[in-house]
RNA sequence: GCUCCCAUCGUCUAGCCCGGCCUAGGACAUCGCCUUUUCACGGCGGUAACAGGGGUUCAAAUCCCCUUGGGAGUGCCA
């Protein structure tokens, strides 16, 4: 059997995290077996459905370097892939079922449906349909309604009997009988309802494996009778556990970032945030924490997800990202520096041997591209940083013979920039002129030239920041 | 309330299905040391967990039951 898996998202909003990460998963499962992933839109929500979500979303996937073999913008044998435009089926459908006499039409109000929850709620039972259409005995009235115009939902005449769903994560589940009540296919405004849509297009695509989030277990219940219904054999269900936050609670917007598209806009990797996403609740056979889809794609197997919920650390996403960033050349730095960092943060007027210098000299203090920008204001900045540290080293003797040995030199300077060797001959002068040595001289040199008490090696620091700037910071100790 | 799911370091997890190789391994974070005359990177090491209680067994993190805690569902949302 091919396998087709798909990813079903609804554009109400942005791609968020943990969606991303059960698209990783159906797209890891299908790359890994030669199967095909499908991108289907759920948008029977017209309500709150647009189409710009479904494009963000789209790009986002994108982003993240998943790509599908089947969907809105790329015909398969099985469209459309849009729900909205299969309103026409999912009504065939569900009109076949109440012809089998499985499901029946519904003329109750809202009030009334409303009044039997609270009477439910009062005799402590629990809140299922219990209205007059269910009876066999008024479906001939239900047709005549029907008939007349009478707007009704289709619903579903839940089966009496208990339901076994053998999950690849969860395993052998029991859903008793009575769980759910009779619930709605199809709404009065002849719209079809997730439940319904998502069995019978999983039926139609030849989805053979659903991947998704355990906050769906509960829906697999109504799904399995629906398969039953409609004479179909359900997939393999794989219920997935979900993403958390700190406190515990159901990822939201409180505990940071949960979209995609804000992790683009912190310069994020798209290969680390992929990266940890697929590290929550599943493991590497080799327990490798670092690496790219692609690396993923032969080792990837239903059979290493954990059926507990995992919450999600931003701390180890930035580590994440520290590490697949650390895989750049200078080069690729550059050039995603180029476009990453807003234009007047970036040196954009500076030789491309400067920057690949600068990429170098930072790449290992930096997490993220946007931690570059503080390191850039330094390159530029005369402010003394004042410290403890710093202020003993001003305290010397030396520093202050240092300082105005470092005014002189400067200011036989023509060039713009000094040299590595420009910085080594100032060492050795100093050393042999002043007789000063060792921690004096290194921490003094620091001190008087970048105004911080620390920082990287000044032979490659140095000559990233222009003389001006460093006669500046001197003439200010003076 | 009812139903379903889950339970190993602070966090992500390995081990669990097929009990003994577990004195419970790795990673993030944290602490210390080394490296670097500073910082960072890196290297080495430390602190730190089988939720509790009962079984079963020669032997339980692993199997069973209960308790507790957490999550999800209970929509004419998806």
């Amino acid at each position: 059997m091919t396998v087709r898996v798909r990813f079903a998202p609804s554009p109400t909003g942005y791609l968020h995290i943990g969606g991303a990460r059960t698209a990783i998963y159906n797209y890891l499962y299908a790359k890994a077996t030669g199967g095909k992933f499908i991108l289907r839109v759920e948008d029977t929500d017209l309500e709150r459905s647009k189409r710009e979500y479904e494009l963000k979303q789209i790009e986002d996937l994108k982003w993240l370097g998943i790509d599908y073999d089947e969907g809105p913008d790329k015909p398969g044998d099985f469209g459309p892939y849009r729900q909205s435009e299969r309103t026409e089926i999912y009504l065939k459908h569900a009109q076949a079922l109440v012809e089998k006499g499985l499901a029946y039409y519904d003329f109750c109000t809202d009030e009334e449906l409303e009044a039997m929850k609270e009477r439910a709620q009062k005799e402590s039972r629990p809140p299922h349909y219990d209205g007059k259409w269910r009876n066999e005995q008024f479906w001939e009235e239900a047709q005549q309604k029907l008939a007349a115009g009478e707007k009704a939902a289709i619903r579903f005449k839940v089966p009496q009997k208990s339901y076994v769903l053998n999950d690849g994560v969860r395993g052998r589940v029991v859903f008793p009988e009575k769980m759910v009540g009779d619930f709605v296919l199809i709404r009065s405004s002849g719209l079809p309802v997730y439940n319904f849509c998502c069995v019978v297009d999983d039926v139609l695509m030849k989805i053979s494996h659903v991947i998704r989030g355990e906050d769906h277990l509960t829906n697999t219940l109504r799904q399995l009778m629906i398969y039953e219904a409609l004479g179909a054999n359900a997939p393999e269900m794989v219920h997935v556990s979900l993403l958390i936050g700190k406190d515990r609670q159901k990822l939201s917007k409180r505990h940071g970032a949960t979209s995609v598209t804000l992790y683009q806009e912190e310069t994020y990797l798209p290969q680390a945030l992929a990266n940890y996403l697929c590290l929550l609740g599943w493991s590497h056979p080799e327990e490798k924490d670092i690496f790219t889809l692609e690396e993923l794609i032969s080792v990837f197997d239903l059979n290493r997800f954990s059926k507990s919920p995992a919450i999600y650390d931003m701390e180890k996403l930035k580590w994440v990202n520290g590490q697949h960033l650390r895989k750049l050349s200078n080069e690729e730095l550059v050039a995603q520096m180029q476009t990453q960092i807003p234009e007047e943060h970036w040196y954009h007027q500076q030789t491309q041997e400067w920057k690949l210098n600068c990429m170098e000299l930072f790449k290992e203090q930096i997490e993220l591209y946007a931690d570059i920008l503080p390191h850039l204001e330094s390159l530029k900045s005369s402010e003394i940083v004042k410290s403890e540290k710093l202020n003993d080293v001003l305290s010397w003797e030396s520093t202050s013979q240092i300082a105005s040995f470092l005014k002189t030199e400067l200011s036989t300077l023509k060039e713009e920039y000094v040299t590595a060797e420009i910085v080594s001959g100032w060492m050795d002068k100093a050393k042999k002129d002043l007789g000063i040595k060792g921690k004096n001289l290194f921490m003094g040199m620091r001190v008087c030239l970048t105004g911080v008490d620390h920082g990287p090696d000044l032979k490659q620091l140095l000559p990233l920041t222009s003389i001006d700037v460093l006669r500046e910071r001197v003439s200010q100790l003076g």
